[in-house]
DNA sequence: GAACTTTGTCATCGC
DNA sequence: ATGCGATGACAAAGT
């Protein structure tokens, strides 16, 4: 600042007298330049709509795990079969991507046998229900549960395995085990947890209600109701945090063109409507209307026409090129367009716009001089090159003396013959020139990144809305398979009978699901007990 | 007149 | 070593 103002001191000393030569022509920013000013608000919200996501569920059905464990035939609870076969071979919940797709899968799952049984089977089911079974159910003795049932319900609901296991008879309780084809499938899938958490409904009349389903699945209810309500909540979040149902079909119309980065039209540069027009048209406004006259301009008076051309890019149809090239919103979606951006230096003035001559002044100075000086029309800020040139009487223009390439402008030096003040003037005039012109593409450059980066912005959170919507309908389909599940149970309980050919008492027994796979009726003062597969190995 | 933006300039860095 | 572009920082002018 204290060399500027030492400078323009000087300035104003060595220049006073011919500041009224100088045709200080108003930029024409001050009359066509107003659309560049706004740097639009492309900022909008993000777009919260989404596409729409599928719902469908559990389209990968462990088909071989439901038909092993749907007999199909009343040879149900054989007391000789050993383990009783629960057959859903769940690959191991290696992740929780795994569990979610297995859920997907027994819901699936789930679905078609309720849908079969529905059709065809409830009529079986009824009357194969109460008749009484020949071979032995796998009851624990002790409980005086012989000979428990599980008749057809074990083909229409083949989560159970018709083929009960007698279970040890030393174990001090009856056990009836309903199915076990292998240790890997339930148990497992369901993260080894006892099934009998998952099966003991608190009470057993019968018939299905909310308090037997919230403690019927405790597995399930922990994932449901612990992580996956809380991404509920949080999608239900995301939700009040702007997604507009409205602009869901819009949104999906814009995932389903790939374009990922559309633009909002309001914000699109080539809005007219917007006064805050997206920075890239200002920066491109700017150079081709702020600069463009200017240019013109410097073409009648640079007759020889050496800057033109001279310099690459610097042709006065750059400017027009730029403006309509980035008017195009599509330029704002890919990476050409940074790259344009950060390899086209010409974007930014034409060549005559600073200096076409030492009359002719860029630069805001203008209005200022309308207001103080409007006869002289000088510029004191950015006219002071061309006065000092003027004043040491510089042969050649500012125009060229910054534009030229290093050999013509060396070569331009080496035909005049320049003192030293001058040569040293000429040189800070070059250096201020190209400087100026790169800080006008540094600042360009850096608003296009902003652009771009917001655009990014946008992208990332349609993509997150998308996710969550996702997330939202896992979510729907991990409840109705826990309900198909707590249905399943209930219709599989009610259907076994003992030895007497009655039912259940749902409030002393339950069926628990070991952890070799095999389902068993067992007292519910025993549910609590974690059935040990090895154990219960040895007493088959 | 304060606050903010625009623009030019300088210093510095890296190529 | 030199030139040159890029960029942060600063200040003046403009809004």
């Amino acid at each position: 600042m204290c060399r500027w103002d030492a400078w323009k001191s000087q300035q104003d000393i060595d220049l006073g007298a011919g500041r009224e030569v100088f045709d200080y022509s108003c930029r024409q920013k001050d009359g066509d330049e107003e659309p560049e000013k706004s740097h639009g608000d492309w900022r909008s919200t993000a777009l919260q709509g989404t596409a729409q996501v599928d719902g469908e569920t559990g389209e990968s059905v462990p088909a071989q795990a439901l038909d092993s464990a749907l007999p199909g035939t009343n040879d149900t609870v054989n007391s000789t079969s050993q383990t009783a076969v629960l057959p859903p071979e769940l690959p191991s919940p290696e992740s929780p991507l795994d569990l979610e797709q297995q859920w997907q899968d027994l819901l699936s799952l789930m679905e078609l046998q309720v849908s079969s049984a529905s059709s065809h089977g409830s009529d079986d089911l009824a009357t194969n229900y109460t008749q009484p079974q020949t071979t032995a159910t796998a009851i624990n003795q002790n409980v005086s549960l012989h000979d428990a049932t599980l008749p057809q319900c074990a083909a229409d609901f083949p989560l159970f395995n018709p083929h009960l296991e007698n279970p040890s008879t030393d174990s001090g309780h009856s056990l009836l085990r309903l199915a076990s084809t292998n240790s890997t499938n339930f148990d497992t899938t369901f993260g080894s947890t006892n099934f009998t958490g998952m099966l003991f409904p608190p009470h057993m009349n019968g018939t299905s209600n909310e308090t037997s389903s919230s403690s019927l699945l405790d597995p399930l209810s922990s994932l449901l109701d612990e992580a996956m309500l809380d991404e509920i909540s949080l999608m239900d979040l995301a939700m009040e945090e702007g997604f507009d149902p409205m602009e869901a079909s819009q949104i999906e119309e814009e995932l389903d063109s790939d374009s990922g980065l559309s633009l909002d039209s309001s914000r699109s540069p080539i809005s007219p409507s917007s006064s805050e027009s997206s920075s890239s048209s200002l920066f491109y406004e700017e150079g081709a209307v702020g600069y463009s006259s200017e240019s013109e301009s410097n073409d009648s008076e640079e007759a020889d026409g050496v800057i033109e051309g001279a310099v690459g890019g610097y042709q006065p149809e750059y400017s027009k090129f730029c403006r309509m090239s980035y008017q195009d919103p599509s330029h704002f979606h890919s990476l050409p367009f940074l790259e344009q951006i950060n390899h086209n230096h010409t974007y930014n003035l034409p060549p005559g716009a600073l200096f076409s001559n030492q009359y002719q002044q860029p630069g805001p100075g203008k209005k200022m001089h309308l207001k103080e000086k409007p006869a002289s029309h000088i510029d004191v800020h950015l006219g002071r090159d061309e006065r000092r040139a003027q004043t040491l009487k510089i042969p050649f223009t500012n125009d060229k003396i910054i534009n030229l390439p290093v050999d013509e402008f060396n070569e331009l030096l080496s035909k005049h013959h320049l003192t030293e003040a001058q040569l040293t003037l000429i040189r800070d005039i070059r250096r201020r020139g190209k400087n100026k012109l790169a800080a006008q593409n540094c600042r360009k450059r850096k608003l296009d990144t902003i652009v771009h980066l917001d655009q990014e912005v946008e992208h990332l959170n349609r993509q997150k809305t998308k996710l969550l919507k996702e997330k939202v309908e896992f979510v729907k389909s991990l409840r109705q398979m826990k309900q198909k599940l707590q249905d399943l149970y209930q219709q599989v309980f009610d259907s076994l009978r003992d030895e007497h050919g009655r039912p259940y008492s749902p409030t002393q027994y339950a069926l628990q699901y070991a952890n070799d796979g095999s389902v068993l009726v067992m007292p519910r003062a025993l549910a609590t007990q974690r059935v040990r597969p090895d154990k219960k190995n040895k007493k088959k």
